[in-house]
DNA sequence: TTGTACGCGTTATCAC
DNA sequence: GTGATAACGCGTACAA
């Protein structure tokens, strides 16, 4: 591998001279332009690129995000936000390195974070204590770690989708066609959680007086294809607003099994805008999280804190709120009159 | 950040010392159990944690795995195989890192690259000709590079998925239903690539004299949802293939539009198994394409291309063909009898 | 322009 | 056997 001391040898200047104009600081150390020329042919010749790792460990800095979650696979969401980082990311010089996140084994983790000295991190799907405990890890380290899910904490950077609203919005929809008879399609899991979508569901029936409109118990513990079905054929709802695309078009297939037409029986729509939603039958009007956006605005609020040396994450919550919109498709129409 | 140096002074040991205790060289190099503890308590209380970077340039090995790919977002490919590089780096200690490719800018990324001093490359979807001088570029630098496609090369790693058996697979599961007039739904671009897939498909219909099956001329340059339906409602096929599970999804919906029955009026198959084809009207037939196994063998194998001195990659090829298999569902039927 | 110290950990080599 | 000393790797910063 060619180093500064090869080009200084090779041109019988010295590593200094040949650092200061390989790294561009010719203007404020004032080196001759024919020095200047002779080293930079001198590195093209030989073949020349800059130890990146030298480079960082000498300016004690690193040009490394750290992206941290349990899994990529199964799902398009961390494809798209990882493109979104990248993209941000690539003007500013930075690279985004994958960390695995085992739930419970934070001191392993940390371990792994911490010695490869990255400028900042950003989690998905890290779980309320763990994340506590690597936010103040991370902290003495002068590490900020930003999260793309809210977390009950009162400080860190949050960036995170307006999913309330989102799910609030498909239910104002919904209302407007006329339906007042509106299932909310979750699990207990989430529930429990919190979630924002559950939230938001609640707004949306709360503001309008549906109080025929419920979550739906039948398909809170078990969620299998009979059930389903029985919960669809039973008419109990003209429309049911699913916490996600996959759900939405289970409710599809189980509409499709009961023989109850969508959307003239039953309207449906799902959370986030898979690429595979718009080729469902009926294509399916749904919430779009603007997944690429997402990671971009992640990205400059993390590259913000890090050049900002106010430190103001450690002490107080800086949240950052992506809209999220109602895409309306073929999925949703005004409500079938029930008895 | 606390530093060996730190742990000498306190303990008032030597960096040699405590170097060596700390990277568990206490066997080879005979250090008393009472110092050791002592240090690592230290190292313990102060907080230590080694410093990747100074650690990598001192031993002039890197632990950090790059991953070049043009756009991670769109679709659950990457973040699957990624997936699979991740879980299969964690045991021997390496990183994945990001690494943009852009179309025709070689140069750019060799540069960022070779700065970067990765162990190894995994590519994704890089051209030929680009593909080519990044390999000849990184091996002068020792960075083996592994493509996830095949590329018409004489040397390289390649560890690819059997893409042409998946669709010579799809064709004999309708043949042995009883299909005799399959469609082959691909676009012209990749017929021009040579696709595996394509090939796949001819090697099936010669295999048993299907005379009347072919690729969908109609599909080869406009495949908008008005000309699958016209193709569809046709019924100049009893089958059709698909090159992708998103194309075969929009033959469901063109389907459904023309009130084509399947699977009882045609038969559709997919190639992927992404996770929104169990969810469609009817679940679809696809060949699945392993990704998280493809990204674990990848990364394997490009370990022990790091591990093997005999850099044997540099002048032969090497490919390693992953297994695809048929899913069947319900989008697959016996043949319906045309006229 | 150049010499020199520095950053952080590793690895001989050397003294007790 | 135990531990210390010193050189090394690569690039940067600052004084000379």
């Amino acid at each position: 591998m060619v180093t500064i001391n090869d080009i200084a040898q090779n041109t019988g200047l010295s590593r200094s001279t040949v650092s200061a104009v390989l790294s561009g600081k010719t203007e404020s150390i004032r080196i001759s332009q024919t020095t200047s020329e002779l080293i930079r042919k001198a590195a093209d010749r030989l073949g020349y690129h800059r130890n990146s790792l030298a480079y960082q460990m000498v300016t004690g800095t690193t040009n490394v995000i750290g992206f941290l979650s349990e899994d990529l696979g199964g799902t398009e969401f961390t494809g798209a936000i990882l493109s979104g980082i990248m993209c941000e990311s690539a003007g500013s010089g930075y690279y985004t390195k994958l960390f695995p996140y085992t739930r419970g084994h934070v001191e392993k983790n940390l371990t792994d974070i911490i010695g490869q000295r990255p400028a900042g991190i950003i989690s998905f799907a890290v779980n309320q204590p763990d994340f506590e405990r690597i936010f103040d890890q991370l902290a003495k380290f002068g590490i900020p770690l930003l999260s793309l899910q809210n977390i009950e904490i009162n400080r860190g950077i949050f960036v995170i989708t307006a999913d309330a609203d989102g799910v609030t919005a498909a239910v104002e929809h919904l209302y407007s066609l006329g339906h007042r008879k509106i299932g909310f399609f979750t699990n207990r899991k989430s529930m429990e959680l919190k979630s924002p979508r559950n939230e938001g569901f609640l707004n949306g029936i709360t503001k309008h007086n549906l109080s025929e409109s419920v979550v739906i118990p039948e398909l809170l513990d078990t969620a299998d294809m009979e059930t389903l079905t029985r919960v669809v054929a039973s008419k109990s709802y003209t429309a049911i607003v699913c916490d996600t695309d996959y759900n939405a078009m289970r409710i599809l297939q189980a509409a499709a099994k009961a023989g109850v037409k969508v959307p003239g029986e039953l309207s449906v729509t799902g959370f986030a805008n898979l690429a595979a939603v718009e080729l469902c039958i009926p294509p399916l009007t749904t919430v779009l999280q603007p997944f690429t956006q997402w990671g971009m605005a992640a990205m400059r609020k993390l590259l913000s804190v890090i050049n900002d040396k106010s430190k103001s994450y450690l002490t107080e919550k800086i949240v950052e709120k992506i809209e999220v919109k109602l895409i309306e498709r073929e999925s949703t129409a005004p409500a079938y009159p029930v008895n």
